[in-house]
DNA sequence: TATTGTTATACTCTATAACTATA
DNA sequence: TATAGTTATAGAGTATAACAATA
């Protein structure tokens, strides 16, 4: 096996995963903090981001979006239909799929819980200049293979 | 409530949250499969990893850095044990606190599991040039707070 | 045969809290 | 009283796999 400097990973402050998980860790617990003064909380996050951002997409789809399993969307999505905030819907050409849509009480939560996120990243961003924000977002884009 | 720009988190691509949990995941996952290869997990890696830059921990201290709680920590160390990796020994001065120390076996996995994490790293920040890698881990430590 | 979605089971991680032994 | 560590219990998330209905 190649191998590389241990300089890459130690002290831990240069480790590309040590602080990506630092910082996962604490924007989860915050935006979780925050979800839960409006009756939700971060496992119901990824889904209805995903639905704010588009309805109408397929549970497959969902699930691809939220990075998450299959039948892990299928409970999550049993948890806000039981929370009134989404509903299941036949899909017009597909008798197997379904399509997920937001009822008029989700559609009326997302303003209020998208500027608690926005507030939660601005926590952090709010450490750097605008540049360097704009710097890191790209940078990290760039790592992640997203852009 | 402040009214944050919507841009801020949308599209997705600009959202500090979202790219984080989705490095955070494929990091995750990568590293997972190396360690699966060696019989270890990503379970048990934040403790190793810890003991690796230093031995002697207490179980306290050892939770901090692997920012878990103190009962997560008392049952991978029950694993870590089973396995013949680490041990728990009586304190020199305090006769309820216990330090953690790396068998014989703990301390040759040390070269190629850091390796594999270096690796697994590497990944990600090969795709930056040498210049924008060291800015984006600065610019991580910034925003985490972690310098 | 493959795809969409549900369910069963088990395992891990987390959360709360009770417990012991020490300080 | 507070601290270090263990344990019980319950709730999430994840993994494997089996299943029904549909394509």
């Amino acid at each position: 096996m190649t191998s590389y400097a241990e300089d890459l990973i130690l002290p831990r402050h240069n480790s590309l995963g040590w602080l990506i998980a630092v910082l996962g860790k604490q924007l989860a617990e915050d935006l979780d903090q925050r979800l839960k003064t409006m009756g939700l909380n971060i496992g119901v996050w990824p889904t209805l981001f995903a639905l704010w951002e588009e309805e109408g997409l397929t549970q497959t789809e969902l699930a691809e979006r939220c990075m998450t399993a299959h039948y892990t969307t299928t409970r999550t999505l049993d948890t806000l239909e039981k929370m009134a905030l989404v509903e299941r819907r036949p899909h017009p050409t597909s008798r197997r799929a379904l399509q997920i849509y937001l009822t008029q009480q989700g559609k009326e939560l997302r303003h209020s819980v998208l500027q608690q996120a926005i507030a939660c990243n601005k926590q952090y961003l709010d450490r750097l200049s605008q540049k360097e924000a704009q710097t890191l977002i790209q940078l990290l884009n760039k790592a992640a293979g997203t852009r």
